[in-house]
DNA sequence: TATTGTTATACTCTATAACTATA
DNA sequence: TATAGTTATAGAGTATAACAATA
C-alpha cells in the first residue's frame, strides 16, 4: 500500500509531474504575491503589447474580466494602458519596468525548479526525455491544428 | 521565428506539456460545473474520509476557505458532511454516489485526453518516457522527503 | 487552555448584461 | 449598426480575526 517501488503509467505519472510543475510555478508567484491569472497576463506581455480584447482571445477570458485583472495590476504598477493610436475606442496594456523585473524573476525562479527536478538524470536521459516530451508537444499541437512555436503564451 | 523545427529544451518542453496537461483536466472539470478545487476536494475523497482540519492540510488551504468549500460541493449533492463519532467538535467528509460518479467521470475524460495526447508515440517509447517521469517523480519526492504514493492527492 | 469548525469581513477572480464612446 | 472597453451585479474562492462548542 505504501511502497515506493509501484510503476506508474506514462498516463498517471504525466500527471502527477504535471501537477508537481505547475504547483512549483504556483508557490513561485505566490512567493511574489501574484496569483496565477497575474502571473499569465505578465507572461503574455512579454512579447506582446495587446488590446484588452486581444488579452481576452489570449487568457481565454471575458472582456470584462481582462478590465478588473488589468485594473489590479495596473494599481500595483505591474502593467500600464496606453492610449491606442489607430482606433481611439482601443488601449493597448504593456509591462512596466516593475512588471518585468517580476515576472522575470518569477520565471527563473521556476525555471530553477524544474531544472532541479530534472537534476537527477543523467544528461543524456534528459535529452531522452526532452526529445519525447518534443514529439508529444508536436504530435498534440498537430492534432489540434496550433503552431506550437507562435502560440506559446505561457511563463517560463 | 515561426518554424516547426526548433527544438525545446528539457525544462521548457516539460513545463508546456505540464501546462498542456493541467488545462486539460481544467477543461474536462468544467464541462461538468467543476472548478479545479472542487475537483481536487472530489480527487481527495475518493478514498478518504478526512474532517474539516485534515482536508485544510491536504489541499493547503486555511480551515476558514474549506468551510465555504465544502458547503458549495454539499449544496450541489457531492459531498455530505458526518459527525464524527469521537469528537464531538468534528465533522468528517465523505462523497455522495453522484460525487462519486462526477469525478469518475471528469477522471475518465482527463485520462482519455492524456492517453490521446500520448497516442502518437510508439508503444517502446511511452515506456520509455513513462520511466524516464517516474524517476523524476521519485527523485523529486525524496528529494523533498515525501513517500510518493503515500501523500498522492491529484485525481487522474 | 487548546482544538475544531463556523462566521464576519475583505479582497481577487469570473461571467452576464447593460452601458458609453468610437468606428 | 457594430466594436472596444467599462460598469453593475452576482457568485466562487481565499485569508485573517473573532467566536462557540468541545476536549
Amino acid at each position: 500500500m505504501a511502497g515506493s517501488e509501484r510503476a506508474l503509467s506514462s498516463v498517471d505519472g504525466l500527471a502527477q509531474l504535471s501537477f508537481a510543475v505547475y504547483g512549483t510555478l504556483e508557490r513561485r508567484a505566490a512567493e511574489r504575491e501574484l496569483s496565477m491569472i497575474q502571473t499569465r497576463l505578465l507572461g503574455v506581455l512579454r512579447d506582446r503589447r495587446p488590446t484588452m480584447n486581444e488579452l481576452a482571445r489570449l487568457l481565454e477570458l471575458d472582456k470584462s474580466s481582462i478590465t478588473g485583472l488589468v485594473a489590479r495590476a495596473e494599481r500595483r504598477g505591474l502593467v500600464v494602458r496606453v492610449p491606442s493610436g489607430r482606433d481611439r475606442r482601443s488601449v493597448q496594456v504593456e509591462l512596466t519596468d516593475e512588471g518585468r523585473s517580476l515576472v522575470a524573476e518569477v520565471s527563473a525562479r521556476f525555471e530553477a525548479d524544474v531544472t532541479a527536478m530534472l537534476a537527477r538524470l543523467p544528461s543524456a536521459d534528459r535529452g531522452l526525455l526532452a526529445d519525447l516530451v518534443s514529439r508529444v508537444l508536436v504530435a498534440d499541437a498537430a492534432r489540434r491544428g496550433i503552431d506550437l512555436f507562435t502560440d506559446a503564451d505561457e511563463p517560463g
